[in-house]
RNA sequence: CGGGCUGUGGCUCAGUUGGCUAGAGCGUCUGGUUUGGGACCAGAAGGUCGUGGGUUCAAGUCCCACCAGCCCGACCA
């Protein structure tokens, strides 16, 4: 079509041309490690393309793929694994505090998400549509749920009806559909499994406290234990709190390139959907009352944040207590009876951590270190003749790479050392990457070179939505959140945008995000 | 949804101005030798060339539409 073409082809051919001739003249020189690093590459370095690296990871971690559906993902089996783990904790983290499970349907009658102005006006871009069952047109199309607080608090008005019914705390795990317009494994497919929370209380100021009662007790408690993620907690800007809500607070974390990962969110939906769905009770002094609501969910999201977190250039990294498999014991020969004997005596010793042992006879040892890196079990257990003599075993943790030999009567204190540890020294990397980053800024030009650098930026923001959207067209940044941990700092302070006196004592943060 | 790029065995790709039964490496399978960081030898299987039209004696190659993926925007957990 264009004259350009041959132009282009020509290139492509010179350029195939000359790699081959370098490649092949490395391979003359240092054949061994040319052939290693070739086969290495099948994960991009982190530094190179941080998008394909992160691709990579998941792909030889074997976590998930793309569907054949537009912009939908297939978690495979390891990759469920992990996301098993993740509802278990969750799941009992958050019946401890009371809350129950329940299931909603997966489709909701269209008008109902119109009954809230600013929720259908927030979802109505990227909803998918049913309008046909049962070989007919319906007469209602039925909306394949984005979010279920329509769905749930429909049902909700007819549950509550006294100030005894109250708080009222449901949660489901579903999965929710949105039709994203640049899908992204984990980080934004347009199905995606979560959990999400609704309750009901009798005051605001209830709503605000169960709110973050969850942020904090569930939420953060679960990113540092368990992810060995560090988050900040903040409060949402106007612009960027969920679509019907009073106030959205969030979990928010940094990624290796810079980039800020909304991990979790809970918000205060104060009476704006009770009013719609007219969920209201009777109050002890006899008046009929609204309810105050409040709805929080983590997704599938976690995972894609737990491989941005902590993985590295030979593949997925995974806290010790969310690995599915925390211990992978390779016989160097698994023709050898005697190391077979000390492998299945070690699992029993071992009784207590997920252990997975090795057998495979068509693969050798190093070939099976790689697959095991490359899934991110954090430590593994080899056991070859010479440890056999020594009555041991060599211990290598995925983190550092170190490897020790370890007498066989000590194992199960050594595992749970080098777990513990890895645990949390993944956390203070983390956090290290994440203060170390960190940026106070008072003037727009270093505002602006703050955020090319990644990280967050703390600065002075008069929370204005057209001014978020401005520095977003500069910058590609938005607010983030306003931490809660902030100081207050005196005097006035100026807009770092439009220069306009700001109402807040703190600063917000701002990031380039996901 | 706009702009750019891509789609050929499981994976990475080659395939010339359209021309014969579409190739390579890796992986897979079978047998053998090996086994402390991605082994070697011998043999084998595996492809509707993204889908559907069109042009042509002839299409992986040219044209159109659609689908999917990647990158950049807008949107978002």
């Amino acid at each position: 079509m264009k004259k350009d073409d041959g132009i282009d082809k020509k290139d492509k051919i010179d350029l195939t041309g000359s790699s081959v001739v370098e490649r092949s003249l490395t391979i003359n020189g240092l054949k061994q490690k040319t052939e290693k690093e070739t086969a290495m590459k099948n994960i991009t370095k982190r530094g190179e393309d941080y998008s394909q690296w992160y691709q990579d990871v998941i792909a030889n971690a074997d976590l998930a793929e793309h569907s054949v559906v537009r912009g939908c993902m297939v978690i495979k089996p390891y990759g469920y694994a992990i996301w098993e783990k993740i509802v278990a904790i969750l799941d009992s983290m958050l019946k401890e505090m009371g809350v129950k499970n329940a299931y909603f349907p997966i489709f909701i009658p269209e008008s109902f998400l119109e009954r809230e102005k600013k929720h259908v006006k927030g979802f109505s871009p990227e909803l998918a549509v049913v309008t046909h069952g049962g070989g007919k047109k319906l007469e209602e199309p039925l909306v394949v749920r984005p979010t279920s607080e329509t769905i749930i608090y429909e049902s909700f008005s007819r549950w509550i009806r006294s100030y005894r019914d109250l708080p009222f705390v449901i949660n489901q795990w579903a999965n929710v559909v949105r039709w994203e317009m640049r899908p992204r494994l984990f980080l934004r497919t347009s199905e995606f499994l979560w959990q999400e929370g609704h309750s009901a209380h009798a005051s605001l100021q209830e709503a605000e406290e169960y709110a973050l009662k969850i942020l904090n007790e569930v939420y953060v408690k679960f990113a540092h234990d368990f992810m060995a993620m560090p988050v900040y907690t903040g409060q949402k800007s106007e612009g960027e709190k969920f679509a019907g809500a009073f106030r959205t607070f969030c979990i928010e974390s940094l990624m290796q390139d810079g980039k800020s990962l909304q991990a979790g969110t809970s918000h205060n939906l104060s009476d704006n959907f009770s009013k719609s769905f007219d969920v209201s009770f009777l109050d002890q002094d006899g008046q009929r009352k609204n309810i105050f609501q409040t709805s929080w969910g983590v997704s599938t999201r976690l995972i894609g944040g737990l491989i941005m977190t902590h993985s590295d250039d030979k593949g997925l990294v995974l806290p010790p207590k969310l690995a599915p498999v925390q211990v992978v014991i390779i016989p160097i020969r698994v023709t050898d009876q005697a190391a077979i004997e000390v492998a299945k005596s070690v699992v029993k010793q071992l009784a207590g951590f997920s252990v997975e042992t090795d057998l495979r006879d068509y693969l050798r040892p190093g070939e099976k270190y790689y697959e095991w890196e490359k899934k991110g079990i954090p430590v593994r257990i080899e056991i070859g003749p010479k440890d056999m003599e020594n009555r041991a075993v060599v211990l290598v943790r995925r983190d550092t790479g170190a490897k020790e030999s370890c007498a066989i009567s000590q194992i199960p204190q050594r595992v749970e050392e080098i777990l513990q540890d890895m645990q949390s020294s993944l956390f203070a990397a983390a956090l290290k990457r994440r203060e170390e980053s960190n940026k106070i800024v008072d003037s727009w030009q270093d505002f602006e070179q703050a955020l090319k650098q990644g990280g967050y930026v703390f600065t002075h923001w008069c929370g204005d939505e057209s001014c978020e959207a401005d520095i977003k067209q500069k910058t590609k940044a938005v607010s983030r959140f306003m931490p809660f941990d902030a100081r207050e700092e005196h005097g006035d302070h100026l807009c770092i945008n439009c220069g306009k006196k700001t109402v807040y004592k703190k600063r917000w943060a701002f990031a380039l995000a996901y």
